[in-house]
DNA sequence: GTCTATAACCGGATAGAC
DNA sequence: GTCTATCCGGTTATAGAC
């Protein structure tokens, strides 16, 4: 059951992760954050000391989440199809419940590549356990692409669409919301049907 | 020939291109751009009258570029095949020689995607012919796709290696931006394979 | 812990001399 | 056209009452 009333720090946490997550550091307001969150401007220093300081707990959380569900999907993938399977799946299902991540953390990749650099290599994220499962492969059955070609076309497939939201709706689709809706509900399995289809050698 | 001395407007627009490409119409200072341009500041006033203006007109001279580009591939371009060629040329050559162009725009579309979707509105961009020529094909020969997905499919596949420089080089390659530049160098052969082996069926 | 008031700062914009 | 000096609004941050 949801606590009827959170306390202070977590509607700052929550009204932050909103706020920044759409106008990122440069663009996000401290007023509009307290706005949010019901509370007086004051208190965001209160409980954080500074803008920089609240922004970074907001990243590292909303990063957290993000590599937490690559490394389950991907200790739980034991063959390049799974991972595929999962991987799509696992990552689109993030951004369809919270569009916005995506954005958030290419913007601050642009203003502070070291920083994000910094939390992926934090991780536990085993690279070479990936590349292996990519030429680990019955060589008749998979065509030989470079793995880390094929890891990035992945996360290209994956996560572009979100990005390029008012683009795809705007001319794609001439501003129908549903018709994107639509587009994106059908996403996941056109990646994996595609990405399958260049990947494996067909029988 | 360079002109020696070229004339202050230039001057501004050459150095606010270079400041807000990177850091985006927040992020960038009006004195920075001075800065670069070597000028006084308030000469930024005198010839654009405001930070907007400036940036509006670095940002439309900048999406022209590329939407003239596109325009050219597509024209010229009669064929899915030759289509899927031509555009992953054109826009990869775009991105290596400017590659902050990726995340500028992308940047000014959570920004203003209102603005950004007029642009590309504004261009006599013929939607339909591209699709055409995604389901004009013999049908034995091309698999059947929504086109539209493979149309974002291919612009993914070109932008995200750009965007995602500071995580492919830091966490692909241990930050080894030559071996990050080979990956670039690769990255059209790699896209123009890997969507025709999916696209197309074999014989 | 929470609020009001205000300080301190920064950055865009303008005035005016040259 | 270009510069120096300055203004002014907005935003972060702090002081201090409750």
């Amino acid at each position: 059951m949801v606590k009827k009333t959170e306390n202070t720090e977590e509607k700052i946490i929550a009204a932050a992760s909103e706020v920044f997550l759409k106008k990122g550091m440069d663009g996000a307001r401290m007023q509009e954050i307290a706005d949010e969150a019901g509370i007086n401007k004051s208190l965001l220093h209160y409980y954080f000391r500074s803008k920089d300081k609240l922004f970074d707990s907001v990243f590292t959380e909303t990063f957290k989440n993000v590599i937490d569900l690559i490394n389950e999907v991907f200790t739980s993938s034991s063959t390049l199809e799974s991972f595929i399977e999962n991987f799509v799946i696992g990552y689109s299902s993030i951004l369809i419940e919270k569009p916005h991540i995506a954005n958030f953390v290419l913007h601050e990749l642009s203003r502070n590549p070291q920083r994000v650099v910094e939390h992926i290599n934090s991780t536990n994220f085993d690279k070479l356990k990936l590349i292996s499962l990519m030429t680990a492969e019955d060589e008749t059955r998979v065509r030989q692409f470079n793995p880390i070609q094929i890891i990035v076309d992945i996360l290209a497939l994956c996560i572009f669409p979100f990005v390029a939201k008012p683009i795809i709706k705007g001319f794609m689709f001439d501003g129908d919301v549903e018709e994107y809706n639509i587009f994106i509900d059908q996403r996941s399995q056109h990646i994996i049907k595609f990405v399958k289809t260049a990947v494996f050698i067909q029988k």
